[in-house]
RNA sequence: GUUUUGGUAGCUCAGUUGGAUAGAGCAACUGCCUUCUAAGCAGUAGGUCAUUGGUUCGAAUCCAAUCCAGAACACCA
């Protein structure tokens, strides 16, 4: 359903007839009526002018008229300046909420079986998650929902970064200062375990930097204060201790493959915890050892190509100038790979694991340069891939003091973040105390629901791409814009619906078509519904959640406006109120449909 | 320095791809629960759309320059 589109056809028959110009529907501007002005749509006849060399009003009069004539569904029409306002007619109102009832899934478009693949997620197992991570888990699955409504044949991935110079951090600052603790014996989640220890060797390792500088400053007295301290960096105890604990796991020793593999499994378990409370899930987990040797050959095939070339002392690059990009290292010197090597073979890799089509990387924008280069690199090399590759850069999460770093301790964690909005979210229930008669397990779950109902409309309602702010001083809200205020409002139309099923009050098409009225907020509301299907495609073609949560922020505005104006159970007429309901309904089945694509649940009762 | 992304109400954000008098929420103020869930509704107040110039019937939106802020530009990941 495309009423706008079909306006379109309406004006371009009406210019044909009139005027004998061929034009498309879609060089013609249709758009909703300013609310200020009378009508539903507006066709603007400015840009008809200069090809028919007649005034704007003229023009807007001639198709106006036209239209009411030969259309049934118009009603009428006004001409201000350059704008047609039609208003559209009650019957053909009626028809469509007909039309939007009688659709499964309305605003979901028919499977296409397109493949795309969502990575998204990618943690590090050296520390639990935080605000940014769950940034990029709503996102991603967002998308990758709104893709699946798009009809897309998807296919979730998580590239777990499970090994490393970091991860060594933690392994040994747990091997000196662990003294065998376990998550069970802390009373802690793993992740947040060797989070702890990452903390740790942070810290320990500081100490060693300083004295360090302390004695190079005696040998140097003269020597920059700054490379004093980049050099002491690099060479402290701790780091040579973790970069030879790296190598051995390289060679696969066995104490520390086993160190690793036990922390890793307390991370997994930690994070798998987190994984699921946010409601967040992947078909297919990568982890990077087993990917992190790959992509080698792929610099063969480029210095086979020519795409690659190699310099004196053997490392390998590529020349991305005409692109407007750098020269860029792909293998270092000694041979052993750079992230980008890694990520060439990973591509390579997922796509023989899934032909997709489109591929789509959620990362963020501070690695905008490196998927530049990753996407053009496979575009030299002839991957017929890379041209379906999207890297969905999101901008950071930040505090009023700026960015969130771990080391300074002002990073929100996202475990503590759910429970707090879940204890704010109980708290408000009980003082509302609408659901006294629930199980504490049926409690529970609504708070869960809230709690990440607003926080994952607060995250998802920003444009992916810009910064955004989180004041942790002000709780996220639960009222005005935010996603409780939504769930609200689908709570309040079951309980509608759960009374006219009760009392048997039929709400079926045949009960309202060519008998109901409508006013004016009931058509604002349809109006909107009938959008779905639109705002769905654009949500997919920008990749932006932002859609689909404005979306169903509007239409829980436009509801609550109706609900407040017009009463259900108390009007007279029986065709009306059929349509009342009728619409009620749809409301919340689009609601309930929007809020799952951006992952939010909604309840029955709040 | 080069590249890149932003700058809209006191604060947090929209703005349907160039359309009419730029919109929401929060915070402030005023009304509305004997009535289908008030986590609500209606209203008041709040703007040099960073600045300047250009493109045209028409610019927050497109172009150029400038200012401010963030990010990237490693034989790190």
């Amino acid at each position: 359903m495309n009423i706008e589109l079909n306006i379109a056809n309406l004006v371009a028959q009406g210019i044909k007839n009139l005027y004998h110009q061929e034009l498309t529907a879609t060089e013609l501007t249709i758009q909703p009526t300013k609310k200020e002005f009378e009508g539903d749509f507006t066709f603007v006849t400015f840009a008809l002018t200069k090809l028919l060399r007649k005034k704007p009003e003229e023009i807007g009069e001639e198709i106006g008229k036209f239209l009411k004539e030969n259309n049934p569904f118009i009603a009428n029409y006004n001409v201000i300046k350059g704008f047609l306002n039609l208003k559209l007619s009650q019957s053909f109102w009626l028809q469509t909420l007909a039309t939007i009832a009688a659709t499964p899934n309305f605003g979901n478009a028919a499977f296409h079986g397109t493949k795309v693949m969502v990575e998204y997620s990618s943690p590090n197992t050296n520390k639990p998650l935080h605000l940014g991570h769950l940034r990029n888990n709503f996102l991603g699955y967002a998308v990758a929902e709104i893709l699946k409504a798009n009809g897309y044949d998807v296919m979730k991935t998580n590239l777990v970064n499970d090994r490393g110079i970091h991860i060594c951090k933690s392994m040994l600052a747990y091997q000196k200062f662990g003294e065998g603790e376990t998550p069970e014996t802390a009373g802690m989640k793993g992740d947040h375990l060797v989070g702890k220890y990452y903390v740790v060797f942070d810290k320990a390792n500081k100490q060693q930097i300083q004295e360090l500088v302390a004695q190079y400053q005696q040998d140097t007295p003269n020597e920059d204060i700054e490379k004093l301290k980049e050099k002491a960096g690099k060479n402290t105890p701790l780091i040579l201790e973790a970069q030879e604990m790296l190598k051995k796991w390289e060679e696969g020793d066995a104490e520390t493959v086993d160190l690793w593999k036990k922390m890793n499994g307390w991370v997994y378990a930690g994070f798998d915890e987190t994984y699921k409370m946010m409601g967040v899930n992947f078909d297919k987990i990568y982890y990077e050892s087993n990917t992190y040797l790959l992509g080698k050959n792929v610099v063969e095939e480029g210095l086979a190509k020519g795409v690659f070339f190699k310099k004196e002392n053997g490392s390998v690059w590529i020349d991305l100038k005409e692109e407007g990009l750098d020269e860029k290292l792909v293998l270092r010197a000694d041979g052993t790979s750079v992230y980008i090597t890694q990520d060439l073979g990973t591509a390579d890799y997922k796509y023989a694991d899934f032909p997709m089509e489109k591929s789509i990387y959620v990362v963020g924008n501070e690695q905008d340069y490196h998927f530049k280069v990753l996407f053009t690199i496979l575009k030299k090399l002839g991957r017929n891939y890379a041209g379906g590759m999207y890297h969905l850069s999101y901008g950071m999460v930040e505090l009023p003091s700026g960015k969130m770093k771990s080391r300074e301790g002002t990073v929100v964690d996202a475990d503590d973040l759910i429970a707090e909005m879940m204890t704010i979210a109980e708290e408000r229930t009980k003082e509302l105390g609408k659901i006294d008669d629930f199980s504490s397990e049926d409690a529970k779950n609504l708070y869960r629901m809230l709690a990440l109902g607003a926080l994952k409309y607060y995250l998802l309602r920003v444009e992916p791409k810009k910064t955004m702010l989180f004041n942790p001083e002000e709780s996220i809200d639960f009222q005005g814009d935010t996603g409780v205020y939504i769930q609200f409002n689908h709570a309040r139309i079951a309980s509608l619906i759960r009374r006219a099923d009760l009392l048997h009050i039929p709400y079926h098409s045949e009960s309202f078509v060519a008998k109901a009225t409508l006013q004016e907020v009931e058509i604002e509301l349809l109006k909107l519904i009938s959008f779905f299907p639109q705002r769905i495609q654009e949500a997919a073609n920008e990749y932006s959640p932002s859609v689909i949560a404005d979306f169903a922020y509007q239409l829980s505005k436009a509801y609550s406006r109706f609900y407040n104006e017009l009463s259900v159970f108390n009007e007279p007429d029986e065709a009306t109120k059929s349509m009342r309901l009728a619409l009620s309904a749809e409301t919340a089945k689009a609601i309930k449909n929007a809020m799952n694509m951006i992952g939010a649940e909604v309840p029955e009762r709040m």
